[in-house]
RNA sequence: GGUCCCGUGGCUUAGCCAGGAUAUAGCAUCGGGCUUCUAACCCGAGGGUCGGGGGUUCGAAUCCCUCCGGGAUCGCCA
């Protein structure tokens, strides 16, 4: 996986695997995991004299001292010591490791602490039904989908983006039926003028059942190919899909193709996947369905796969589908709500027993109101245009009070950029598993450490840059010498800029997210504590002064870096 | 009822998969800090039976069992 350069700290582990393996070899000895940890005593910690202990039934403190007595650390550039304390073992970068971190971000710029994977990968999220806006429960897809693309890219991954486009569904059969018996309101954004017929029919249709067979009819016409019927679903789906394509640009978001399932069902795709899960001799027909048995998978419950009037489901779909994407990449990625568990399981387990590639499925627990779950369909939910519009209102109203005398565009343009950020940020900086209840109190709270936290760090860095700029004492091309940051303030951020590799690779193993969120608002209270306790301009020693002008510097590329990579705007001012 | 996810100070939350060094941070509360590079900042204080109970282990927020509470889901919706 890693065949690039190893960037700062995965290196210097990289550094300390290597030299512990010596040195139980030398020990005679040898153990499967090193149990190497970062930890707030060092900046790397191995457990592993625990395990020997219990093994070989002896002291782990001894067993630790013997370890690191032996250690030599002399061909290890990045490791400055190791000492044990107690039964651990504590290993500290050296100073080198702290200035050539310092030069690569200075060398590589914005490209710094990434590059290390690579492959392809299809990462389709968001992908939500257009029949509405999107609302606060959809944009943690599209905001936890957005930021694993950007870190997946991060990493040195090739990723392209997708929203599967259901344009032929019971759904969107019952969006094409409200236009032809409600007005459509041209006055409002397209998707919420959906939203509107849409949730108008499916009371008409509760209060009159009989007109469901409406619906079927409509499905059935399209999936036959009926040309009329499908002109008319599509112009439903534009309408829709064209207002969430703009929510989505407004929150830095946009997708790489959006492939339609109608597609799969036009090219045959979809009948050539039937009759090959017909093929496995594993499906029947119950009571007029075809459906799959897939009880040695786990599960006990029968998959249809096709409707009792011929018609395709969404799974069936799907499949066909992901059967493409997988002819496509090295690796699919979904990310999907935790409605999807089991057919995602169930769409798994059937490309399994097919023999083919099988995505993997993120899945992020719900977003609910506090009043109970949303609805598109009964209207009972907060569209994201909603949640963005009063928190830019309400982040004008903040710029406006810090900075008056600043002009209106300027207002505006920041507030974009902080309200945008800290939905974005309050969104995915909790793991995805934990379901949310949204709030507006805290949805406009811009007193919490968030996005703006990161920006305002950013911004401070930009302003020391550009006043030193002013008085002629900066150039990106003074020699500047790392070995006089000394500061114990210098030193952690350093540090902390340093594991910004390791935070994706973390972040890309494991496809969380969140890990990032918080290690970008660490890098910015280190650069803070740095700005509060270290004079930058008002130094007399010109070396030092430049130096450290060079730290700023740094510090401002991986605050950006970090900010881009959550896809929030990095502002020069605010 | 079955299955999956979650339950950490008043509120929000990290750590849990790969068990170990005083349990992470924010908000709120209280106290201190702008003639000095942007105070959307910094420093300090109080506040925790890690949902309850049992078990495994030298050691459990972390693993196992059980109960309670919340969310999701359980064939022709997606």
């Amino acid at each position: 996986m890693y065949e690039a350069v190893l960037c700062m700290y995965l290196e210097f582990k990289k550094q300390v695997e290597t030299l512990l393996k010596e040195t139980l070899s030398q020990l005679g000895t040898a153990v499967e995991d090193l149990d190497l940890e970062p930890s707030k005593h060092a900046d790397l910690s191995s457990k592993v004299a625990f395990r020997l202990a219990s093994r070989e039934k002896k002291n782990p403190k001894e067993l630790a001292e013997k370890i690191v007595k032996s250690a030599n650390i002399s061909k290890f550039p990045f490791i400055g010591e190791i000492k044990a304390i107690g039964p651990y073992i504590n290993i500290y970068t050296s100073k080198k490791y702290l200035e050539e971190t310092f030069f690569r971000i200075r060398s590589e710029g914005s490209s710094f602490g990434g590059g290390f994977c690579k492959g392809d990968i299809l990462l389709e999220h968001t992908s939500a039904n257009p029949n509405g806006p999107l609302h606060v429960g959809h944009i943690r897809n599209s905001v936890i989908g957005d930021t694993l693309v950007r870190i997946l890219r991060k990493a040195g991954y090739n990723v392209e983006t997708q929203y599967y486009v259901n344009d032929m569904g019971r759904q969107i059969a019952i969006v094409s039926w409200a236009l032809s018996h409600f007005d459509f309101d041209t006055s409002k954004k397209s998707d919420h003028a959906i939203a509107d017929v849409y949730i108008k029919a499916n009371i008409k249709l509760e209060e009159e059942p009989e007109k469901v067979a409406e619906i079927d009819r409509l499905m059935q016409l399209v999936e036959r190919g009926d040309e009329s019927t499908i002109k008319t679903f599509s112009e439903a789906v534009s309408l829709a899909l064209d207002g969430i394509k703009e929510t989505l640009l407004r929150m830095n978001i946009f997708h790489d193709s959006f492939p339609y399932e109608s597609t799969f069902v036009r090219s045959g795709a979809v009948t050539r996947i039937i009759e090959e899960i017909k093929a496995t001799g594993r499906t029947y027909i119950d009571d007029g369905a075809l459906v799959l048995d897939l009880d040695d998978y786990g599960f006990e419950k029968k998959l249809v796969i096709q409707r009792s009037d011929g018609t395709s489901l969404y799974i069936t779909r799907d499949l066909a589908y992901h059967e493409w994407k997988g002819e496509r990449a090295d690796r699919m990625i979904d990310i999907l709500g935790s409605d999807h568990k089991v057919i995602s399981s169930q769409l798994k387990a059937t490309l399994n027993l097919l023999g083919k590639p099988e995505p993997e499925v993120v899945i992020f627990e719900f977003v609910s109101l506090p009043e109970g779950s949303m609805s598109t369909r009964k209207g009972k939910f907060i569209s994201a245009d909603e949640l963005l519009d009063q928190v830019e209102e309400q982040a004008f109203v903040e710029v406006d009070m810090r900075r008056p005398e600043m002009s209106d565009d300027f207002k505006q343009k920041v507030a974009r950029m902080v309200g945008i950020g800290a939905v974005r940020y309050d969104i995915i900086k909790v793991s995805p598993e934990k379901s949310t209840v949204f709030n507006w109190k805290d949805a406009l709270d811009f007193e919490k450490q968030g996005a703006p936290f990161i920006q305002y760090s950013h911004a401070r860095a930009c302003s020391i840059l550009k006043k030193a700029q002013k008085e002629g004492i900066w150039k990106e091309d003074f020699v500047m010498n790392p070995s006089l940051l000394i500061e114990d303030t210098e030193v952690e951020l350093i540090k902390k800029m340093a594991i910004f590799d390791s935070v994706i690779d973390h972040c890309a193993r494991e496809l969380k997210p969140h890990t990032l969120a918080i290690y970008a608002r660490e890098l910015a209270e280190s650069f803070n504590q740095f700005y509060r306790f270290v004079p930058v301009i008002n130094v007399d020693d010109e070396k030092l002064r430049v130096t450290r002008l060079g730290l700023v510097d740094c510090a401002r590329i991986a605050l950006a870096i970090s900010l881009e990579t959550l896809g929030i705007d990095a502002p020069e001012s605010m």
